[in-house]
RNA sequence: GCCGGGGUGGCGAAAUGGUAGACGCGCACGCUUCAGAAGCGUGUGUCGCAAGACAUGGAGGUUCGAGUCCUCUCUCCGGCACCA
């Protein structure tokens, strides 16, 4: 008799079960209990709800979770909505809706899909970054990084997307020079901004690295993205001033080879030229010098980019000395030197640099070869191709360094730098400070207040009698980092600004109708009547708010830390922390952290900055959050593009439930390729998923397939089933999810088709290893069939049972000159001799080595092979 | 240019240096059905009637034995990039 599989007659019930039985409730470990903190990047909650590819990540978590609560660990599996942020605002903008009512509408929604796709999330433990008593903590965070030295307020160029109308940091611009949330092209502008000091700890965040189980792609990302790079500052004297330029190089070993100094348009120097503070001596040099500057520091990004590394310039008619040989080397300005990067000033080796060399031979200055490279060739260098970059060689024409090879040399001119005072050793970074303004209405507010009357007397935070004691704490900080050093950085530019009180948070971002971003530069909460005006916290005039707001990644940098200890600020006062440190130590840091890879130089990194201050803070208890990352590959359409709306191909979760069921899709997307791999959507694949399950159901329903009594399964089946035990219980671990379904429909293979009977007990044990993977179907079977009164989810994982898996006798592939011609089968403890013997009594093996005497080699029990 | 990750049947893919293609999709034939769908069964890398030979992007190498290790090379995908 066959019984109709259906899943939506018993999916939903069986959901609010567990919502009543509270099923997934986190309980905190038990003394000699393992912890595991599992943990999804939490979705930013868009409008159009759960896409395939949410449902793969979270399904993919979900195994993880739901394995390890059956295996006894304490289990932390919780969800929440990273709800602040451009995409949200900019879509209630376009439907004219309210951010707040329309995030609302939308995690209600997204909370209802994961429901339905069974994902054992504990939801007590639900939290949303923009919820006031949240985002009170996030501003509470954003003060103490101010106390610090951490944070400033400054006029800087920064990337501005026109579109959003906000700043952007560096992380937020792409490779071809467009906005990474919206697409649109990046300008620079001047805007006053408040700007964290990442790069204070650049090298911590290389270091951190270290001991992280992260994928090495995203490791590498981070490193080069952090970019650290060792080199040599060197002075050269600019003749008939008295002004000095310093250039950045790692490879002051070549500099004997130096023939030109170039300056970036923005460089002090060239400054100086423009505003007349030192007199351009060659009159004729003067207007093309002016004219080019101004139009380089016109030009935006996108310009700079298109103009395909063609070198520009002009001369300024000073000289720099360059004491290593006394040669006088001419000072240009180009905009192929980069203000940001090391000095913003350039010492041109033309002969071992290839855009030294074009630029030397755009503008006819000198090509010098002080490199021999294993060849010996000394030729004079009079095309790119020449131009020898390696670091593998022999200097030449260099006077003490004549003969060293490169490494050596490099050493040497460092020490006879350091000793002459005309150098001192150098770090640059590719990283840059991260611009943490956004002129936009759905942020953070920052909780910070400028009093221009304080401003006046000079006076910042730091001068008052909170600022004095903070400092004095400073001095028995446990971790300083150079904490002092930023603090005395930040102070001079600083005066007037003061962060809110503790109980004056949270700063809460007023009700408004019309919140829409302005093109001035500012956020649109200085358009808030009257909410801009308040207080100066320190000498009670009047002051002025800040009307920036946070950038999105705000709320994600800490979000674990409030999935493990609920935060208040009330807990401040008593603890010195919006959160209990045994939660955190019971807690974190995170064992498995799954997302994209697309959050390698953003969310990752901003995370990871945080925790390493709050650690220096003494705020928390360890410094990298992540232990072990994990990827997710895309779900590609069916077309192989991109799901989108505009193109028409998405696949909704919901309309995949309703035919197939929750189970289904959770089967498929784990099967259909190994969880890092991109995978392209196939509705005729899934189909296999729901034969699967079907299959399952009706076994299970069947009774001929199930024993009724006490009978036991037979041995080949028993062994079978141990041998899946097994192999789920190691490959969940390895995230590898494909595999053990594959290996379950190997055993409902052998299982159906050998007509033979499994015990109850194997039966029961087959539904708990598919448990993770399709929690919906074996609760059912496990309940209404089997009668159990509690959860399969919080069954004991099966064991396996080693002695059932002990072979008597196993099968050798008989090879002869390294090609199988026989399989045969001799018992597990079987002597070599008996081996071969039973090898060449096959006829198949006999055929292949006639009647020549053959060597061989045998590994016991696993292969023979005849070498003729 | 630099840094990562891939290339295995018609397709998605498996494979601690030890029987390449498990498992799934698709396809073919058969059973079932008034018919179709669904289901069930058998087969399915290529060439070959078969014996067998050839097959993991390409070329070499190490090994009794290589998809797996080494060298070179082609190609696709991601990241960074006038970074001094």
């Amino acid at each position: 008799m066959k019984i109709r599989f259906n899943p939506s007659e018993f999916e939903q019930h069986w959901a609010e079960v567990w919502h009543k039985e509270k099923t997934y409730l986190t309980h905190n470990p038990q003394p000699g209990q393992e912890k595991n903190f599992t943990l999804v990047m939490f979705p930013y909650p868009s409008g159009a709800g759960l896409h395939t590819g949410h449902a793969r990540v979270y399904t993919g978590t979900d195994v993880l979770a739901r394995f390890y609560r059956m295996q006894g660990k304490a289990v932390l599996h919780p969800m929440g909505w990273d709800a602040f942020g451009l995409p949200a605002e900019n879509a209630a903008i376009k439907e004219k809706k309210n951010p707040n009512e329309l995030t609302q509408h939308n995690v209600a929604n997204f909370k209802r899909q994961m429901n339905k796709l069974g994902i054992s999330y504990d939801w007590d433990r639900e939290i949303n970054t923009t919820d006031p008593e949240y985002y009170a903590v996030t501003q509470w965070l954003f003060i103490e990084f101010f106390k610090h030295g951490l944070l400033y307020k400054k006029e800087t160029p920064v990337y501005y997307c026109p579109h959003c109308k906000t700043g952007l940091a560096q992380e937020e611009v792409q490779g071809d020079g467009t906005h990474e949330r919206c697409g649109n092209a990046v300008e620079k502008r001047n805007l006053p901004q408040w700007i964290f000091r990442i790069t204070s700890y650049a090298d911590k965040l290389i270091d951190g690295l270290q001991n992280l189980d992260w994928p090495s792609g995203i490791l590498e990302m981070q490193k080069n993205w952090i970019g650290k790079k060792d080199g040599l500052n060197i002075d050269y004297p600019v003749q008939e001033t008295s002004e000095t330029i310093t250039c950045f190089t790692t490879r002051p070993e070549t500099n004997f080879g130096a023939t030109f100094v170039v300056l970036a348009p923005e460089h002090p120097f060239v400054q100086k030229l423009t505003s007349g503070a030192v007199k351009i001596k060659d009159k004729a040099l003067e207007k093309p010098l002016m004219e080019y500057v101004a139009a380089a520091l016109r030009k935006t990004e996108r310009e700079r980019l298109a103009e395909e590394k063609k070198k520009t310039g002009v001369f300024t008619g000073f000289y720099a000395e360059n004491r290593l040989n006394g040669k006088l080397l001419p000072i240009w300005i180009s905009d192929f030197v980069l203000a940001q990067v090391g000095t913003g000033a350039v010492v041109g080796v033309p002969g071992h640099d290839t855009r030294d060399f074009e630029f030397a031979h755009t503008f006819n200055l000198p090509v010098t070869r002080v490199v021999t490279d294993g060849d010996a060739d000394e030729s004079l260098i009079v095309s790119a191709a020449q131009v020898y970059e390696g670091d593998k060689g022999t200097v030449i024409n260099s006077d003490f360094l004549n003969g060293m090879d490169l490494s050596k040399a490099l050493e040497a001119i460092i020490k006879h730098h350091e000793e002459k005072g005309w150098g001192t050793r150098a770090t640059s970074y590719h990283l840059r400070d991260w611009i943490f303004s956004r002129q936009r209405y759905w942020g953070e507010p920052i909780p910070m207040v400028y009093c221009d009357a304080c401003a006046k007397n000079g006076i910042s935070f730091w001068d008052t009698k909170e600022g004095e004691e903070q400092s004095l704490r400073l001095n028995k900080a446990p971790r300083p980092h150079n904490l002092r050093q930023l603090i005395a950085d930040v102070q001079p530019l600083m005066v007037g600004w003061f962060p809110l009180a503790t109980e004056q948070l949270p700063l809460t971002l007023p009700a408004v109708k019309s919140y829409e971003p302005t093109d001035t530069g500012e956020s649109p909460l200085t358009q808030v009547e009257g909410w801009k005006d308040t207080q100066c916290p320190h000498c009670k005039g009047a002051a002025v708010r800040e009307t920036d707001t946070m950038p999105n990644w705000a709320g994600s940098c800490w979000y674990f830390l409030a999935f493990a200890s609920k935060p208040a600020l009330g807990k401040v006062k008593t603890d010195g922390k919006p959160w209990r440190d045994g939660d955190l130590l019971a807690w974190m840091p995170v064992d498995w952290y799954i997302g994209g890879a697309e959050h390698a130089v953003l969310h990752l990194l901003y995370a990871r900055f945080w925790m390493h201050v709050l650690y220096d803070l003494n705020l928390v208890p360890f410094y990298e959050p992540f232990t072990r990352l994990r990827n997710v590959g895309m779900v590609l359409a069916e077309d192989n593009r991109k799901m989108s709306k505009s193109l028409g191909n998405v696949i909704n979760p919901d309309d995949v439930i309703a035919e197939y069921g929750a189970d289904t899709l959770r089967i498929y997307e784990m099967f259909m390729a190994p969880f890092n791999q991109e995978v392209t959507w196939s509705t005729q694949s899934l189909q296999g998923a729901y034969r699967f399950l079907r299959r399952i159901w009706q076994l299970h329903n069947n009774s001929d397939k199930v024993a009724k009594g006490d009978e036991k399964s037979t041995k080949e089946l028993a062994v079978e089933l141990q041998k899946v035990i097994k192999k789920i219980t190691q490959d969940i671990p390895n995230v590898k999810f494909n595999t053990p379904i594959a290996s379950m429909m190997e055993f409902v293979n052998m299982w159906e088709r050998s007509g033979n009977v499994l015990s109850k007990g194997d039966a029961m044990v087959f539904l708990q290893l598919l448990a993770p993977f399709a929690p919906f179907v074996t609760e059912h079977i496990w309940r209404s069939i089997y009668a159990q009164a509690s959860s399969i989810h919080n069954s004991k994982w099966p064991k396996i049972n080693e002695h059932l898996l002990v072979d008597t006798t196993i099968l050798i592939p008989v090879q002869v000159n390294g090609k199988v011609r026989d399989t045969i089968s001799v018992a597990v403890d079987a002597d070599e001799e008996v081996v071969i013997a039973a090898a060449l009594a096959s006829e198949k093996v006999a055929k292949w080595i006639q009647d020549k005497a053959p060597k061989h080699i045998y590994i016991p029990g696993r292969i023979l092979n005849f070498i003729v």
